[in-house]
Parts: structure tokens; C-alpha cells; sequence
RNA sequence: GCCUCGUUAGUGAAGUGGUUAACACGCAAGAUUCUCAAUCUUGAAGCACGGGUUCGAACCCCGUACGAGGUACCA
């Protein structure tokens, strides 16, 4: 018996992993991890037709990717195994009968058929549906010659009729229930396998799990599992009951009309790190006032007492923020890194400053998906109306607009190949407002609008004229010009 | 229906009987800049409702409304 805090993940293998069970395996991971404990993952696979393939591979990537390496498990063994809920199937039946010995659980002979009816009947009269308690009191000749027939039993717990029941959450505090609202719960099904809350239990115990972490949809059945403890004796472990995450007001986030899946959220471009941060804040709040936290920091911040009582709603703009946050820590090294297979869906161009082009992105990236759009321009000049050179603040129009451009593209044209960067075009540019005597805007937004074809551009006209280099620079420019003259032309 | 739980700005939330009710995202305005971002400054916006208890209530009690979860041989 030692008091080192072992805390577990427990999924179903049943399909994606949405945010609502990564976050739980967080809380897990992080309660183990701040208390120099170990974090446990079990797979709970006692329901064979709820089983997906593939689906026990993408708990282990998405735990691995997010960081959330557990101690023991499955893959990685350790002293409690088998860490497969369906590999240690002999046991739970054994436990059962131990219940039954004791009195806190019997057999069931009931059929499916009469349960239905006698919920039919219960839901007609307006009585809360739950077993009558039919084999409650079987002798135990009866259930001898039953079972000796060969008649299909489950196992049931025996809960109390009368009086109250109390536990207490980390979260919730202090909830009591009425014994008369506990349903005699099935333990053992007819097919001689637990459920999933009997297991539960027996796991949780058998695996020394001291902190159990949880989505507080189990928050009304925790009564009935603590009864279990009591009736074997066991230690009750420390319940924290998580709110779920929602969608919206009303509606639990799920990955079957949406896109709330761990991989998705990567493929959409958001940094794991930013995910794992973001989650951690869903129903959670730190005791500061800074929100962005490293896995290590999580773990040293982390605190049950700040989990959240009421649900909370996932927020992509937030989450959007976060990643931008992440994005803006990065080198530019390893923003071009990870920017590049991005910037290559729509930008082939082999001979562009990839660095340069990377430190003008870097701040204006929330998400990777939005580079693509951004540097569009850069293989072909995009088709646009004159009217784009019409700028109230940059105090420009098509008419000035022309008068810049030829001015400024001898200039710049007469700039050695070999001499073209970012200070010379910079000299060059700031000539020709010179000697127009015109604010910079006038010739610089002219000259960006020219050579992007576009509103919005990550860089000025300067950057984006080094970025494309003086020969496609020279060529957007006289494509510029012969557009306004055309314009001018067709007014006048 | 019954049981349990929840409700602080649009969103995430701090707050545990006396505060100008934090902070972050978003929104608006301004500064800055060759656009857009980034950055900085400022602003608008909130205790679900009704009763108590108290000198005093976002905080304690009761009720109402709304919402969620449970009520399976699912997990």
C-alpha cells in the first residue's frame, strides 16, 4: 500500500477520439504527473459490438502525439496487467459470487422479455423504471435448481432499499442519494461478462487507482459503484467528475456532425501543442492569470480545485488564438518548417528568400490552412480591377497611382540583378517619393497593388518586390501600368 | 415522469458575506506601419428570475425558469 497517486484513462475502443475524452486523459495525465505519480491506460473492450477496428491504434497515437504517455498499459506492460479490460475476463466473475456469498449481490433468472414489460408497465403508471427486485429474495435451493436447468441468469447487485448514500467529488462536493432511486444493477451479463461498471470497479481496485477521473455522466451511478467498494471492503478512491464539452448550449461536441476529433484538428492545421493547451482550459482554469502553458508547466499548475462544475463550449476562435500564440513563439526555422508543405500547395516557385517569405507569414498565421491563400500571388499575378489602386487612407487612385508607377519602374528596373534586396529597393522606392514630394503611400501601395494583384498581402510592396525578384517585379509593374492606361484610356 | 447536477459579459472564466466584479478570446476605437497582420493603449459588454437570512449577498437558504446527465444484459 503505498499512497502514490495512480490515476487511469479508460476509453472504449469505439471510434475517434474527440476533445471531450482527450481532455479527460489529460485531467488524468496531469494529476498523475504534478503528483509524481503514474498514469495508467486501460481499454475497455467488454462490449464486443461496439468494438471498431483500429480504434485502440488511434488512442495510442493520439495519447503519444498530444504527449500523454502513460506508465503502464497494454503496449508498455506493468505490475496490474493485463491492461486489456477483455484479457482479464476470468476474474469478475469470481468477484461476483463473492458478492453473492456475501449477500450484496444475486442471481437473476428474469428474461428480457419480462424486464420490458414490467418497464412498459412501470413507465405507463408513472413510476421510475427500474428492476422490482423479482429474484431478490430467491432461496438458495431455488437458484440452485435454476441453475442446475440451465436457465440464463445474470448477476445483480443487491442495493440498499432504504436510507441514503453519500460520496463526495473533488468536483461536485458532497452528493447524497436516495437508496430507493438505486436500481439492482446488472453486475455479470447473461454471457458471463461484466459490465462496464462492475468491471469498472474491479479494475480500478485490482490496478490500485487512487484518483478517478471521469465525465460526470457517471456522476448519478457513483452511489452504486462506492456501495461496491463498501461490500468488498475496498478503499474508495478520490472521484473528480469532469463537465462534458459542448458544441453549443445545448449540444454535447461530437466527432459524428463535426470536427472535434484530435486528428482533425491537426489536419486543419493547429499545432498539438496549442490543441493540448486550449483543452486544458475547457472547464479548467489556472490560478494566474497566463493561459499558455507547456505540458511540463500543465503539470505543475494543475489543480482539481479549479476544474469547472458546469460545461463549457469549445471555441474555435479561442483555440484559433492559442495556436496563433504558438505559432508567433516558434523559430522562424521551425515555423518554415512546418509552413512549407502549406506555402507549396499554391507557391512552386523555386527561387524565392523561403526565409524571408516565412518572417512575414509568421505573424500573420492563426493557422497553417490560411497560408495557401496568402501566397497565391506569387507564381501567377492574379486578375484585379484598376479600382484597386484606390486607397482613402494611402491617399492613392488609378489616376496617381499611374503617375508613381512610371516613375518608380525605371527607377527600379535601372537596380543591378545582382543588387536586388531589401535595401536597395527600399532606397530606390524612397527616391521616387522624394522626388514626387508625395506621402510613401502613394508610391508604395501602387507598387504593392501592382505586383500582388491582391487587397490583403503578408508584406509591403518592398518585401513583396524582393520576394518575387526584379525580372517578375519589372513585368507585374508594366502589367500594372498598361491596366490604368487602359482604364484611363477607356474614360477619357 | 423520477433522481442528480449546473446557471458570473458573445465564449472560456476569477471570485467563496463588504472588490470600481479580475483575466483571456472575440468585438469597437486609437496609436504604429507601404495594405493586412503583429504590437501597444483605451472602450462597450455580466452575477438567470423571485423570495428570504444578514447592517451588508455573485457568494448562505427556499422556490421558479432554463440547461445537462442518469434512469440499458452501452460504455
Amino acid at each position: 500500500m503505498s499512497n502514490t497517486v495512480r490515476t487511469r484513462f479508460a476509453p472504449s475502443p469505439t471510434g475517434y477520439m474527440h476533445v471531450g475524452n482527450l481532455r479527460t486523459a489529460l485531467y488524468a495525465y496531469l494529476l498523475a504527473k504534478k503528483n509524481h505519480g503514474s498514469f495508467i491506460l486501460r481499454i475497455e473492450d467488454t462490449d464486443q459490438e461496439r468494438y471498431v477496428e483500429g480504434a485502440v491504434d488511434i488512442i495510442y497515437n493520439t495519447l503519444r502525439q498530444a504527449g500523454l504517455n502513460w506508465d503502464e498499459g497494454p503496449d508498455v506492460g506493468g505490475p496490474v496487467g493485463p491492461y486489456i479490460q477483455s484479457e482479464r475476463m476470468g476474474m469478475f466473475k469470481k468477484y461476483a459470487e463473492q458478492l453473492v456469498e456475501s449477500g450484496h449481490a444475486y442471481y437473476c433468472f428474469c428474461d428480457k422479455d419480462r424486464l420490458t414489460e414490467l418497464r412498459e408497465i412501470q413507465q405507463a403508471s408513472g413510476i421510475p423504471p427500474m428492476y422490482d427486485g423479482h429474484c431478490r429474495n430467491l432461496s438458495k435451493e431455488e437458484v440452485q435448481e435454476k441453475l442446475d436447468a440451465g436457465i440464463p441468469y445474470v448477476i445483480r447487485q443487491k442495493c440498499p432499499r432504504e436510507g441514503t448514500t453519500s460520496f463526495e467529488d473533488a468536483v461536485f462536493g458532497t452528493i447524497t442519494v436516495d437508496n430507493s432511486t438505486l436500481d439492482d444493477q446488472i453486475l455479470i451479463k447473461t454471457d458471463g461478462m461484466p459490465t462496464y461498471n462492475f468491471a469498472n470497479v474491479v479494475d480500478d481496485h485490482t490496478m490500485g487507482i487512487t484518483h478517478v477521473i471521469r465525465g460526470n455522466e457517471y456522476l448519478s451511478s457513483t452511489p452504486k459503484y462506492n456501495l461496491l467498494y463498501q461490500a468488498f471492503g475496498w478503499d474508495i478512491p478520490v472521484y473528480i467528475h469532469c463537465p462534458p464539452v459542448m458544441k453549443d448550449a445545448t449540444h454535447k461536441l461530437s466527432k459524428r456532425n463535426g470536427d472535434a476529433s484530435f486528428e482533425d484538428l491537426i489536419a486543419k492545421g493547429y499545432l498539438t501543442e496549442a490543441v493540448v493547451n486550449y483543452i486544458a482550459l475547457l472547464g479548467w482554469a489556472p490560478k494566474g492569470e497566463n493561459e499558455i502553458f507547456t505540458l511540463e508547466e500543465l503539470a505543475q499548475e494543475f489543480d482539481v480545485a479549479g476544474i469547472s462544475k458546469s460545461p463549457a463550449i469549445f471555441d474555435t476562435q479561442k483555440l484559433k488564438a492559442i495556436n496563433g500564440a504558438y505559432i508567433r513563439k516558434l523559430s522562424v526555422e521551425e515555423f518554415l518548417e512546418k509552413a512549407l508543405p502549406y506555402i507549396r500547395q499554391t507557391c512552386k516557385r523555386e527561387d524565392i528568400d523561403l526565409k524571408l517569405l516565412a518572417q512575414m507569414l509568421q505573424p500573420r498565421t492563426e493557422l497553417f490552412t490560411d497560408i495557401p491563400d496568402q501566397v497565391d500571388f506569387i507564381d501567377a499575378l492574379p486578375d484585379y480591377d484598376v479600382e484597386m489602386y484606390r486607397h482613402k487612407k494611402m491617399k492613392t487612385n488609378p489616376e496617381n497611382s499611374l503617375v508613381s508607377l512610371k516613375e518608380l519602374l525605371p527607377a527600379l528596373d535601372a537596380v543591378d540583378e545582382g543588387d536586388w534586396n531589401l535595401e536597395k529597393i527600399h532606397e530606390v522606392c524612397f527616391e521616387v517619393i522624394g522626388k514626387l514630394g508625395v506621402k510613401n503611400g502613394v508610391v508604395l501601395w501602387p507598387l504593392r497593388t501592382a505586383i500582388s494583384g491582391k487587397q490583403f498581402t503578408p508584406g509591403g510592396g518592398i518585401d513583396l518586390a524582393e520576394i518575387l525578384g526584379k525580372k517578375e517585379t519589372i513585368a507585374r509593374m508594366k502589367d500594372g501600368i498598361a491596366r490604368l492606361e487602359a482604364a484611363a484610356g477607356a474614360q477619357g
